[in-house]
DNA sequence: ACTTATAATATCACATAACGATATCGTTAA
DNA sequence: TTAACGATATCGTTATGTGATATTATAAGT
């Protein structure tokens, strides 16, 4: 754990990622900056095995597509993905009531 | 994965649990209760061994206490945990404009 | 055409964490 | 003294995190 808060925000990653992905899709690099330029560092061996098993658990849909020569797979929310964030959404709420605003 | 949205927020509950360590100690049983008031179900088993490691990190200090003849451990935020509180704190500002907001 | 560089994604191996089920331990009540 | 209970601890299995490294595919240089 390299920084002190990390095993306090991967779930926060996991969340940027499904509202990325809701809103317009990406690749791995794609994610991997947006994320950067949120603080969070995170490896593709983070990464790229995250997005499989949300996949896997049915939260993301991957395409396949070619840019520049380049095939890049492009994840978008699911409707389950959508649920999920729309479940979390509140609870986000309620932990800025608690913890920023007291 | 018993709740659709679970693995998105451990975290959040950890936070909370840092939160409240801060505020006014607690023990066991007292955070189990005020998780549940915010929708989380998190098991003993669940919560004691993240009780331990956020102790074994310097998040969290523990004090044993005689109450009723019972003996119950009540934990404190420590200053590394005050610390990461901290750092924590604009990340969820962050994930609040981002997903909520826009 | 072949080699090299480069970019994106995948995998390996190890360590750590999640969590239901169950155990322990100490105290009070019968 | 022992039965019941409440609080915390542990076990075993499965899942997840992560750095390092490999794979795959195209582009550029010679």
């Amino acid at each position: 754990m390299v920084d002190i808060s990390r095993e306090f925000l991967l779930g926060f990653i996991k969340i940027h990622v499904l509202y990325h992905a809701d809103k317009e899709g990406f690749c791995g690099v794609d994610m991997m900056k947006e994320l950067k330029k949120h603080g969070y560092r995170i490896g593709p061996g983070t990464l790229y095995p995250t997005l499989h098993r949300m996949q896997e658990g049915g939260y993301l849909a991957s395409e396949k597509r070619k840019e520049n020569g380049r095939i890049r797979i492009y994840y978008r929310a699911t409707p389950k993905g959508r649920l999920a964030l729309s479940r979390i959404r509140p609870k986000i709420g309620e932990l800025v009531s608690e913890v920023l605003e007291h």
